[in-house]
RNA sequence: GCUCCCAUCGUCUAGAGGCCUAGGACGGAGCCCUCUCAAGGCUUAAACCGGGGUUCGAAUCCCCGUGGGAGCGCCA
């Protein structure tokens, strides 16, 4: 039987990177086996499912490269049949209308909590014939009142749960609609899920779900219920740590793949290696092999992670990538092969894209002014000969290359008798305006004889009145 | 409160009874490389929640605590 493995979330909230790590073990579990991948949005909450909610999981899905083999499907959309199963249900005595009131639920909870019992409904209507008067019923699903049920979870193992623990679900609304565990097992029926893996947060509805499959006379799907992810402070994540929409990490500078290795590597391992490409994590990624335990968001190790995809990655793709941090900074690139240029320049220096954005703004326009405490320190009347050096033999190149740059500096250095630092710092500082870059050659190379040149003009003008 | 889940360095993890003087990674400290910043290399501090068993032997198995989490909704 072909894998078939589905994410469903509800836009009730952003996607955040919990539900991208789901999402992620589903999308990984169908590619390593060669089986499909199903999207389906759970919008049956209409009260608080929004369209921004669905847009920014179906924009999230695929920055992340996440994509789906089937579907989106959403559940407003599968009413109809929902009501056909749920009146199935009825017909079959596997389900009964009952007319028991909020208030009185509400009275019944509170009793059975006061008397430290676990609240749940008592069967009031089980066994009822006659409609009441003024009610709109609910449907509630007929839970079998003893034996147990028994989780088979490839990574929690067995679970048994009493069905003396259950009661009866509400599987349908008194507006006639259904509920969540219902559209869930309908679903996951009708569209022949193999594999359910999902949040541990679901390991308690599995029971009933088990059972509503039952009734439903449908095998059920292998279940891996997947531990949550905690925010760094080890409390349940929150804004401040992670639980933002994933399309924010996209905004920050951060690589799909950077993202998606490191929380893969949260619960999963593959002996002593980090980081995974993922044509590697396709091939390696198994659920069976996911830890039990929660574990904590370590926004440090992300960034490490993403600074070693940069580095790892094809400097023309990150040079598209780029182009949006740079607009964001006011610049518009229109010139691709220095941008690629300054990517290499700076791959293997910049833990973001955003950050390597940052660096990269003297090589596309002016600076206003120096670094104020590079400039103090290095900009001196001591700078004076090796900038006037530097520059005149630079301007004496044929061809405008590294090489020839890192000549100028390096003879520079040893005409003077000084350090490579004496040289190599104060240009840095006229070129870039910081005390911080690429190397300097490649930085001039870069940069191109012209604004070189001129910076350095200025830089001179600027050390000969210290 | 009840039910269920979980428990190795600060964090992510390796560890499926002897290979553990508990390994790797992020982060920290130090050193090397070096024109700056990185990257890279090397070194280093840092953990088996507690108590009972089982066993010749336990981080690994069992039980009990403790701590954390989840669920208990006409939310998903």
């Amino acid at each position: 039987m072909p894998i078939r493995t589905r994410f469903a979330p509800s836009p009730t909230g952003l996607l955040h990177i919990g539900g991208v790590r789901t999402a992620l073990f589903s999308w990984l579990y169908a590619r390593r086996h060669g089986g499909k991948f199903i999207l389906r949005i759970e919008d049956t909450d209409r009260e608080r499912s929004t369209e921004e909610a669905t847009q920014v999981i179906l924009d999230g899905m695929q920055w992340l490269g996440l994509v789906h083999d089937e579907g989106p499907y959403y559940q407003t959309r599968r009413m109809d049949r929902y009501r056909e199963v749920l009146a199935q249900f009825l017909a079959a005595g596997h389900a009964y209308r009952c007319y028991c009131t909020k208030e009185e639920l509400e009275e019944m909870r509170a009793r059975q909590m006061a008397v430290k019992a676990k609240p749940r409904y008592d069967g009031t209507c089980r066994h009822r014939t006659e409609p009441r008067a003024g009610v709109d019923p609910v449907v509630r699903f007929k839970n079998p009142v003893d034996g147990n049920v028994v989780v088979e979870d490839v990574i929690h193992g067995n679970v048994v749960f009493d069905n003396a623990e259950l009661d009866d679900l509400i599987i349908a609304r008194s507006d006639g609609t259904p509920t969540y565990n219902f559209c869930v097992v309908v679903d996951d029926m009708d569209m022949q899920v193999t594999h359910v893996i999902r949040g541990d947060d679901h390991l308690n509805n599995t029971p009933r779900q088990i059972n509503l499959l039952r009734a439903l006379g449908t095998p059920t799907p292998v279940y891996a219920h997947v531990p949550m992810i905690l925010g760094a402070d080890g409390a349940k994540l929150s804004k401040r740590h992670g639980a933002v929409s994933v399309l924010q990490y996209r905004d920050e500078g951060y690589l799909p793949e950077a993202l998606l290795n490191y929380l893969v590597r949260l619960g999963w391992s593959h002996g002593d290696q980090e980081v995974f490409s993922l044509e590697e994590l396709q091939q390696l990624f198994d659920i069976r092999d996911v830890n039990k335990a929660a574990s904590a968001f370590n926004p440090e190790k992300l960034l490490w992670l993403n600074q070693q995809h940069i580095m790892r990655a094809a400097p023309e793709r990150l040079a598209e990538f780029l182009k949006p941090q740079l607009a964001a900074l006011g610049v518009a690139v229109t010139d691709d092969r220095t941008l690629v240029a300054a990517v290499k320049a700076l791959q293997v220096r910049a833990k973001t894209l955003r950050e390597m954005a940052q660096n990269s703004l003297f090589f596309f326009r002016d600076f206003t002014g120096y670094d104020e405490a590079a400039a103090k320190k290095i900009l001196t009347a001591e700078s004076v000969a090796p900038l006037r050096s530097v520059r005149d033999k630079l301007s004496a190149l044929d061809e405008w290359t590294a090489a020839g740059a890192h000549e100028a500096v390096n003879q520079t250095a040893t005409e003077l008798g000084i350090g490579l630092g004496k040289v190599a710092q104060p240009v840095r500082v006229a070129v870039v305006g910081g005390s911080v870059s690429p190397p300097i050659d490649v930085t001039l190379e870069v940069l191109g004889r012209q604004k070189t040149l001129a910076r350095l003009q200025l830089a001179l003008e600027y050390a000969a009145r210290q």
